[in-house]
DNA sequence: GTCTATACTTGGATAGAC
DNA sequence: GTCTATCCAAGTATAGAC
């Protein structure tokens, strides 16, 4: 029960929002008394924060696999691509906002799910800093801001595909975006005269 | 007293976000009667969009004015800076955010919302189409998409933005971007073999 | 237009039976 | 562990005085 608790607020979340969450909305969910919300949680936040642990479980594994072996922006951008279209489809970069933003209203909460926000944003760097690697663009683009501005975007994508009812525009942005980091792996590519063989 | 209510929502919004601004809560701010939110507006959710349409409402000609000169990719990105400076530190892309997520718990408030984006999210288009002209840019990142992207940054760097507690790192972020906007403008003007002088 | 008072609803949380 | 029953707080909304 504890489990199809988790499950059910995960699918609240994504369907009612941080503000339809409610014990009673989810017990419903998972067809048991809004009692065991408390028994087992002990409040309505520190289930939904566990509903935030058990996405971020379940997608870090699959974040680590396919982006560790992105050596360019091109692979990097089409392994983020793979990753996101099964986040959007499955709702879990909406968990992951309703999160973000509910917090604001809970004082203390923001702290929590800053904190389960942090590993995704080191993989996203590591990734980034992985298909860089010492070529132009990481001098151009810092990892860590690239980084930023990636976690951004998708987070910017999913608020605009809710809003819409409607993900075809963040999946045209993400095949462009696959474009034009194939470009600039040409660009990487492109020696200036005197440049040391080793600096690619 | 009505204007002294948008503006308390407003501020609620962005202080205690969506499930926090309550007619209690705004009422509060205002220095007035809650029962004064239902007489001028009806309910809440109506003051709230009614706080979004003010909002919209004082950005939009700030939005308009600098982004209209604006004709290259360097000279959007700088006033797209300016204003999305500006719009973090007032508070207004919070406002926004806040509704886009609380509106997924209110049956018909997200259509509401999404009508009232579109103004902005057509004015983000035709600064990028303006921006780009008939350059390269515009065959490898056409402006719509570019322009979605764009606003899915922004809403995204706000949502990073608060749950930090900071602005830094967006700010970082914006000022990359300026570096990579000249570096296409650049790129942009490059001459290849053959080219027509018309086609920049 | 603004206030006080109040009806009604929903949600968080606990107690106690099983 | 799970349920029913219940309490209490907070929220929406309305009525009626001023």
């Amino acid at each position: 029960m504890r489990a199809a608790l988790v499950a059910a607020a995960i699918e609240a979340l994504r369907e009612t929002g941080f503000a339809g969450a409610s014990a009673r909305e989810i017990a419903g969910r998972a067809g048991c008394s809004q009692a065991l919300v408390f028994y087992h949680f002990g409040s309505v936040n520190d289930l939904l924060l566990a509903a935030l642990d058990e996405v971020s479980a379940r997608r870090m594994s699959a974040y680590r696999d396919m982006l560790e072996h992105a050596r360019s922006a091109a692979a990097l951008t089409e392994s983020a691509k793979a990753i996101f279209t099964e986040d959007l489809e499955a709702g879990y970069v909406r968990v992951l906002v309703e999160m973000i933003t509910g917090a604001q209203s809970v004082p203390g909460l923001g702290e929590q799910v800053a904190q389960r926000l942090l590993p995704w944003r080191d993989i996203a760097r590591e990734a980034v800093r992985r298909a860089f690697g010492r070529s132009a663009a990481a001098r151009l683009l810092p990892p860590a801001e690239a980084a930023h501005a990636l976690v951004a975007g998708f987070l910017g994508l999913e608020l605009l595909a809710t809003l819409d009812g409607d993900r075809a525009a963040a999946f045209a942005v993400l095949d462009r975006a696959q474009s034009v980091a194939r470009l600039l792996d040409v660009l990487a590519g492109i020696r200036f005269p005197g440049e040391r063989k080793g600096a690619r």
